[in-house]
DNA sequence: CAAAAGTTTAACCACCTGGTCAAAATAGTT
DNA sequence: AACTATTTTGACCAGGTGGTTAAACTTTTG
């Protein structure tokens, strides 16, 4: 029992890896099978297919990123407490999971309608991120916050936070720096974001 | 000869298209001569392989946008007067060719190397990107703009610009919208950034 | 301990893939 | 019109791919 666990936990890791490196119709199920030490006819066992394994781990990247979201984003906080949480938590959940914007953005080239599915399934789970949208209406109209339509408003947070995770290769030849630079330029990201959206988006 | 080459640049719209949609492992020969109308050896008469063909577009893209950089930021202006050149450049150029960002980060996780490669060749073609960033320091001492290190400076505006186009699938649904209000919100977003970008970047 | 249940294996499969090649077709030149 | 050059075609290829299957092996159960 506790080694079929490892059995699948092994495989996840494995296919986590080589669906990172080749995407979903690049990585090789043999590849897989070889990086998990196993017989590859064991993914069909554990998993039924490649595509059931992919979905596995989207799921669980959806999941997290969309618990992440939601946890920052309720509670009675004022919008922009709420947003620096997710700044915080955002961050610091790429920095422990890289591999998590490059398979989404991954699936929505691949498959775009069932991210979207997921996604939107994700956050009508509950009102919070409803919620959030209508708190931020809130503050604009009491003059906390610049009146700037909510997409707008969402796409510079959300940009800010994630696409230096993204194009961190580009970044670190452009600027020539090390992997440990970059990371440290990420955490320090946290306060600057920040400053530059209270800056930007409070009145 | 006129015929060669609309031969060749059929194969290349249509290549363009199916790499778009499949990433390069996902991308089936056959299905970009059926898009092309053309028949699948020819590909290989024209363009040798599907590796060539991919090399093909991606050099057109890498090129294009480090035209689009490399342009905004030459000359005498001052830096968020380039900045602003840099912003409207690269909104107009990712809109009328949206594969741009897809293909590139694609690139950057299929063969890192390469891209880099190809990144900083045209980069150092000229001292036009040293000095904008030399430039900018120069305005920091002076007083003119707040010192931020120079790889936030470059990142958080590059952030702004590009992944708002990447994620759009995203926030199409998110924010329940469709692509022309999207794409309209992206005009705006322009004159958007160039304002945050004031507020936060200039003293 | 034997039987049942669960896991692993290696061989196999149909189909797909990027690419090759010689012949046919077309275009260009004299 | 004949010849040459270029382009297009369709058949073919070796190797790869995700998946299947029955047998062997291991673990669990009573």
């Amino acid at each position: 029992m506790d080694s079929r666990k490892n059995t699948e936990m092994e495989i996840l890791r494995a296919a986590k890896k080589i669906f990172i490196q080749h995407g979903y119709a690049g990585a090789r199920m043999q590849a897989i099978a070889d990086e998990a030490k196993i017989n590859k006819a064991m993914l069909h066992y554990y998993y039924r297919s490649k595509d059931a394994l992919f979905e596995k781990i989207m799921d669980g990247a959806v999941d997290l990123m969309s618990k992440q979201l939601l946890n920052a984003l309720s509670g009675d906080a004022s919008v922009m407490e709420k947003v620096e949480k997710m700044v915080s938590n955002y961050t610091d959940t790429i920095i422990k999971n890289p591999y998590i914007p490059i398979f989404i953005l991954n699936e929505i080239a691949r498959n775009q309608m069932n991210f979207q599915n997921k996604l939107q399934q994700k956050l009508e789970q509950n009102n919070v991120f409803q919620n959030f949208l209508l708190q931020v209406l809130e503050e604009q109209q009491k003059g906390i916050l610049r009146p700037i339509s909510v997409p707008h408003f969402m796409i510079t947070i959300m940009s800010l936070i994630v696409f230096p995770h993204i194009a961190k290769p580009v970044f670190l030849k452009i600027f020539e720096m090390t992997d440990t630079a970059y990371m440290h330029m990420m955490e320090e990201r946290k306060q600057l974001v920040m400053d530059f959206l209270g800056k930007s988006l409070v009145l």
